[in-house]
DNA sequence: CTATCTGTTCTGAC
DNA sequence: TGTCAGAACAGATA
């Protein structure tokens, strides 16, 4: 379930740890989760790790870029040592970084059952790719193919300057019938936004999920930005969002579920004290949160 | 055991 | 061209 705060926290978390490192292995578990020629990343070194809506992106000495889409169930998991001692306790002895989606095994051996690639450094130190679903994907591009990727699958990033009404009104002007839930959520057009930080930004700006593009008023449209920039950016300070009964081993728990107001709120009341409680639709096919009573 | 649900993105049909 | 169901996949829950 990593969305924008997520992977920004994987990002930023990576970066520390791997930037300058040069990469001496890859292994390849499930051959439908890399896209490219493993000798290709294998002798360069990693100079930049960056994102662009949920997409993580790692820069390499060769001028080839390491693309990530974690989907629903990608983990990007860093490890100082590549093997866990044989024993009952199975503590970490190094440093380690977990990010993406939560599970229970994450401080168990790797790789284990879910780890789809492998890459190992000079210092031996190892980052594993996980994905139980399989959805997500690791492609070896070039920067020409990065930046077309980016430009053609995305929109601007709710938090760059360039995120306007006017931005929003220029995209709004051929979907005028589509509801406000499904156009914030729409790649193209707000870079990185998912479900929860869509009802949570919603919610804030006390606008139904339901409403209309082009019943939205140029003050909702302003509100519903300045929303959305607060939302994510609380999302990114306490470092995303993980599941209630997720309980991380090694440091890197996020605090967002904590401050959540609407998501997987269903049947509790409302957090504006309207009196309403919270009510779960189902919109475009995904689980949409709101309140009925304060979110007009 | 089967049916349903989840959450992101892509594909194909209308 | 916009809209929508279904697929990719695995596991938890009913």
């Amino acid at each position: 379930m990593p969305e924008l705060p997520e992977v920004e926290t994987i990002r930023l978390g990576l970066s520390k740890r791997i930037v300058g490192k040069k990469i001496t292995g890859i292994d390849v578990d499930n051959q439908k989760s890399f896209v490219g020629k493993k000798d290709d990343v294998i002798g360069p070194s990693i100079t930049d790790v960056q994102r662009r809506a949920k997409v993580i992106c790692i820069k390499l000495s060769n001028d080839l870029n390491l693309l990530f889409h974690l989907k629903l169930t990608g983990q990007l998991i860093y490890r100082e040592v590549s093997s866990m001692p044989e024993g009952k306790n199975k503590e970490l002895s190094g440093d380690s970084f977990a990010g993406g989606h939560p599970s229970h095994d994450w401080h168990m051996n790797l790789p284990n059952s879910n780890t789809r690639i492998t890459f190992t450094f000079n210092d031996k130190s190892s980052l594993f790719f996980n994905d139980m679903r399989k959805f997500g994907w690791c492609k070896v591009l070039i920067n020409d193919e990065v930046s077309a990727i980016y430009k053609k699958d995305y929109g601007f990033e709710p938090l760059d300057k360039e995120f306007t009404v006017e931005y929003l009104l220029g995209k709004a002007k051929r979907i005028q019938n589509r509801n406000i839930k499904q156009f914030i959520m729409d790649q193209t057009i707000a870079a990185g936004m998912g479900n929860i930080y869509t009802d949570e930004s919603l919610f804030e700006a006390r606008i139904s999920p339901l409403r209309k593009v082009k019943d939205i008023s140029l003050s909702e449209w302003k509100t519903l930005i300045e929303s959305m920039c607060k939302i994510l950016e609380l999302g990114i300070k306490y470092g995303g969002t993980t599941d209630s009964d997720y309980v991380n081993v090694d440091g890197k728990k996020g605090g967002m579920q904590e401050h959540l107001k609407v998501y997987h709120k269903t049947g509790e009341p409302c957090a504006d004290g309207c009196g309403g409680v919270v009510k779960r639709i189902t919109i475009g096919g995904r689980g949409t949160h709101y309140c009925p009573i304060c979110q007009k």
